[in-house]
RNA sequence: GCCAGUGUGGCUUAGCGGUAUAGCGCUUGAUUCGUAAUCAAGAGGUUCGAGGGUUCAAUUCCCUCCACUGGCUCCA
C-alpha cells in the first residue's frame, strides 16, 4: 500500500509512506455507518469481535467441510441402500463437497484494517469514522494477533492476491449495540393483599417459580393473573387467540397479505371503534389538564440524544430511506418529543406539563414468533401521555391522579384488570405508605415486584394487565416514573451517556431536570380491542358478551316483522340516527326469528321490532341487551314492549351520556346494503 | 430469531397419489311471518397458501418460501 496524494481536507497521519504485508493477511474493508459513531469504542470492539468470529470460520474451514463430507458420504450410502430397498424414491443425493485448495491456505497470519467509505449509503462524519480502524488494530493486538491498520483520508495504490477459496471473501453488517452488560440479579415477587399486608410469592430463579405455589383462597382470575406474569405462560391455553376470529367475523380488523406482518388493515366497523376510542382518551386526558402535541413518526440516528436510545434496540426497527438519508421509524414518541422539551423553554410554576399524543402509528419489528394477532403488533396505535414534573413529590402527586384516571378509563370500557407495581426495594420501602393506599384502594390484591437496584430510566412501573381467554395477560394501561431521561448525562456502565437535557427554572434563577411519567393512560388503541373481545369470550358462559353501548359500531338495529312495517321502520331508524345513534335496519325479506338472531350474533345492545301493532299504536318494542351482566334465565336481553320512541331514546341517551359520538356510514344502516369486506 | 403445528369456495369443513364433500352465507323464486336459524332451486373451487421437485398423473409425497397459531425468547 502507498500514499498518493490527500483525499479529505484533513487525512490522517501516518508516518510511514506506505506498508508492505507479506503472508496470508486478512484484509478488513471498514465503513463506518452514521448512527455507529455514538459509541466508536464499542463499535470497534464489536468489529474486532467481528473479525475474530471470521478468522475462527477460515481456520475451522477445512475441519468443518471434513465432518460435513463424512456426513454427506454416509447420508447417500443411507439412500442408496433405501433406493435398493425399494422406497423413499425420488430423493436427490447430496453431492460431495470437497475443499478447493490445500487445507495449509486456510490461515491468516496477518490482519490489515483498511478504511473503505464505498460500502455504505450512509457514512458518519470522518473525524469520528477516522479513529475506527486504529482502534481495531489496536484491539486485534491485545487479542494477540499481528495487526495493522491504513491510515484515513488518502487515495492509495495497493495491490492484492486473493487465494480465492471458500472463505477468501466475506461480508459482515455489524450493528450499533448497546446491550446491557450488567447481570441483572434475581427480583422478588410479592401479593399485596386489600388489607395491606404483604405476602412472599416467589424471587425471579426457576428453581423458586417451580416451588411457588399460589393461594387457594384467590380467585381464578387472580390465580391466572399470577401466573401468566410470574410463572410465564404456564397452563395456558393451546388454541388459537378467541380474538382473531372474532375480530374477523365482525368486520373490525384483518391480516393484510401485502404487507410485514403485524400490520393490519381496519375495516369501517373497526376503525368506527378506534375513532371513538380516541376521542374518548383524549377528551379524558385534556379534562385532566392534558396539551396535545403530534411530533413526527421517524427520526434520525445522527443526534446523539437519540441514537443512545435507538442503539439498544437495533433489530427491532423498520428503517426509512430518503434520498442520501435514513431514518428509524419510531416505535414510540418519546424520542422527538423529548428533544423538543429540551428545546422548550419550561417555567417551574408551569409544572406539571402533561403532554399528549395520540400515536397513529408506533412501529415495533417485533420478532416474528412474538406477534399475536391485536395483543403484540408490529405497527400500533398508542394515546401517550407525558407529564414533566418539577421533583419527585410533585411526580407522585401526579401518579396518583394518572391511577385514578386511567381507573375510570378501565371502568368505561367494561375491562377488569389488576395491578402491578414494578420498582427498587429502596424506592417501596420509602414510599410503601401511598402505594399501600393507593393498592387498598382497589379491595383486590396486587402483584409487586422489587429490585434489589435500579436497571432501568425508570424508577418505578406500574402496569394493569387484562387476562385472555386462554388466560395470557397483556398490559393496557402502563405508567413509569423516569428519573434518567431529563438529565444533561448518566453514568452507564462506567461510560458517560447523553441524555435529553430538559431544564425547568423558576424565578429565583434556580434550574432543575424535571422527572417525567411515561403515562399510556387506556394502552394501546388495538389492545383495548384485544382486550374487550377477550374478555367477552372469557365470561362468555356466565356473562352476556359484548361491547359498551358507546362503543358498538352499531348500537340498535330495527327488525320488522314484515314488508308491511319497512317504511314504519325506516322512519323510526332515521330518527334514531338523526340525534347521533348508530342504527341500521334488517331490510332482509327474513322471518323475525333469524333477524333476532342476526342481532345475538351481532351483539347489538338494543334491538327495536316493529310490527303491526307498533305501527298502529306508534310505539316501538326493544330488546335490551344485558352486556356485561350474568344471563338472565338464560336470557342475553331485557324486553321492553311498546314504548314510545322518545322513552327508548331517553333509555339509551343515559348510556351515552359523556360519552363520544359518531355517525354511522350510510350504507351500513341497512343489512341489503351493507359494505361486506370479507367476500 | 429458534422448535413444533396449520393453510381446501366469503366462513366452517370432508378427502390425502387418479382434477374435490357438505353445512352456513350469497343469488333467484315461493312465503308476509311476533323475539336465536321458513322452504325450494341455483351460482360459487379455473393458482386446493406460493414456487420448485419426484411421478404417466400431485390438493395428497419431498424441498424452499410466505402467512397464521402454540411454546421458548422478547415486550425500550
Amino acid at each position: 500500500m502507498k500514499k498518493r496524494a490527500p483525499a479529505t481536507s484533513k487525512p490522517q497521519e501516518y508516518e510511514e509512506d506506505g506498508l508492505q504485508l507479506e503472508g496470508k493477511v486478512l484484509v478488513c474493508f471498514v465503513s463506518v455507518e452514521d448512527q455507529d459513531t455514538f459509541d466508536v469504542k464499542i463499535i470497534s470492539k464489536q468489529a474486532r469481535d467481528e473479525i475474530i468470529k471470521a478468522i475462527q470460520l477460515i481456520e475451522g474451514f477445512p475441519e468443518r467441510i471434513e465432518e460435513n463430507n463424512a456426513e454427506v458420504e454416509k447420508f447417500n450410502k443411507g439412500l442408496v441402500k433405501a433406493q435398493e430397498r425399494g422406497f423413499r424414491e425420488g430423493e436427490n443425493p447430496k453431492q460431495l463437497k470437497k475443499l478447493i485448495l490445500d487445507p495449509a491456505m486456510y490461515k491468516v497470519d496477518k490482519i490489515l484494517v483498511y478504511p473503505w467509505a464505498h460500502l455504505s449509503n450512509f457514512l458518519s462524519q470522518e473525524s469520528v469514522a477516522m479513529e475506527v480502524c486504529p482502534l481495531i488494530k489496536t484491539m486485534m493486538e491485545e487479542k494477540g494477533y499481528e495487526a495493522y491498520f491504513s491510515p484515513f483520508g488518502w487515495y492509495k495504490a495497493f495491490s492484492l492476491d486473493c487465494l480465492g477459496h471458500e472463505v477468501a471473501e466475506m461480508y459482515r453488517d455489524v450493528t450499533l449495540l448497546l446491550a446491557s452488560t450488567e447481570v441483572r440479579a434475581s427480583s422478588i415477587f410479592k401479593i399485596v393483599n386489600p388489607d395491606k399486608s404483604i405476602e412472599f410469592f416467589c424471587d425471579s430463579t426457576e428453581e423458586s417459580k417451580k416451588k411457588a405455589k399460589i393461594p387457594k383462597k384467590y380467585s381464578k382470575d387472580f390465580r391466572d393473573f399470577i401466573k401468566s406474569e410470574v410463572l410465564s405462560s404456564r397452563g395456558a391455553g393451546r388454541d388459537e387467540p378467541a380474538h382473531i376470529k372474532l375480530m374477523q367475523r365482525f368486520e373490525l380488523a384483518d391480516f393484510d397479505d401485502a404487507t410485514d406482518a403485524g400490520n393490519f388493515r381496519w375495516y369501517t366497523k373497526g376503525l368506527l371503534m378506534k375513532n371513538l376510542l380516541r376521542e374518548y382518551v383524549e377528551n379524558k386526558v385534556v379534562d385532566n389538564g392534558a396539551i396535545y402535541v403530534d411530533t413526527p413518526v421517524m427520526y434520525t440516528v445522527k443526534n446523539k440524544k437519540l441514537t443512545a436510545q435507538t442503539a439498544r434496540f437495533p433489530a427491532r426497527t423498520y428503517w426509512v430511506h430518503s434520498g442520501n438519508n435514513r431514518y428509524l421509524l419510531r416505535f414510540a414518541s418519546d424520542f422527538l418529543l423529548f428533544n423538543m422539551f429540551s428545546q422548550m423553554n419550561i417555567r417551574a410554576d408551569q409544572l406539571p406539563i402533561r403532554a399528549y399524543e395520540y400515536e397513529q402509528y408506533a412501529f415495533r419489528r417485533e420478532q416474528a414468533g412474538e406477534l399475536a394477532g391485536l395483543r403484540r403488533l408490529r405497527a400500533f396505535t398508542m394515546p401517550d401521555l407525558h407529564s414533566l414534573c418539577k421533583d419527585l413529590p410533585q411526580a407522585v402527586e401526579e401518579f396518583k391522579s394518572q391511577f385514578i384516571l386511567s381507573n375510570k378509563i378501565l371502568q368505561d370500557f367494561g375491562l377488569k384488570s389488576y395491578m402491578i407495581i414494578r420498582t427498587t426495594e429502596k424506592f417501596w420501602e420509602e414510599n410503601s405508605e401511598w402505594l399501600l393506599d393507593i393498592i387498598a384502594s382497589e379491595n383486590e390484591p396486587a402483584l409487586i415486584e422489587l429490585w434489589p437496584e435500579r436497571y432501568y430510566y425508570f424508577i418505578l412501573k406500574y402496569e394493569r394487565p387484562i387476562l385472555s381467554a386462554q388466560g395470557h395477560t397483556a398490559c393496557l394501561c402502563t405508567n413509569q416514573i423516569d428519573v434518567e431521561s431529563a438529565l444533561d448525562f448518566v453514568e452507564q456502565y462506567g461510560e458517560k451517556r447523553q441524555k435529553y437535557d430538559i431544564k425547568w427554572h423558576d424565578k429565583s434563577g434556580e434550574t432543575g431536570h424535571p422527572i417525567i411519567l411515561h403515562n399510556s393512560p387506556s394502552g394501546a388503541i388495538e389492545r383495548i380491542v384485544w382486550a374487550l373481545l377477550e374478555t367477552s369470550e372469557r365470561y362468555k358462559d356466565t356473562k352476556v358478551p359484548g361491547f359498551p353501548t358507546w362503543l358498538s359500531p352499531i348500537q340498535c338495529r330495527v327488525l320488522s316483522i314484515s314488508e308491511k312495517e319497512l317504511p314504519y321502520a325506516e322512519k323510526i331508524a332515521d330518527a334514531i340516527n338523526s340525534k347521533q345513534i348508530r342504527c341500521d335496519i334488517d331490510d332482509r325479506d327474513e322471518k323475525i326469528g333469524k333477524k333476532i338472531r342476526g342481532a345475538e350474533i351481532e351483539w347489538i345492545p338494543y334491538t327495536i321490532v316493529v310490527g303491526q301493532k307498533e305501527m298502529e299504536n306508534n310505539t316501538v318494542s326493544i330488546r335490551k341487551r344485558l352486556t356485561g351482566q350474568e344471563f338472565k334465565d338464560g336470557n342475553t336481553n331485557e324486553q321492553i314492549n311498546e314504548i314510545p320512541l322518545k322513552k327508548f331514546l331517553k333509555i339509551i341517551e343515559k348510556e351515552l351520556v359523556g360519552f363520544p359520538r359518531k355517525q354511522l356510514p350510510l350504507p351500513f344502516r341497512k343489512i341489503s346494503s351493507r359494505i361486506s369486506f370479507r367476500q
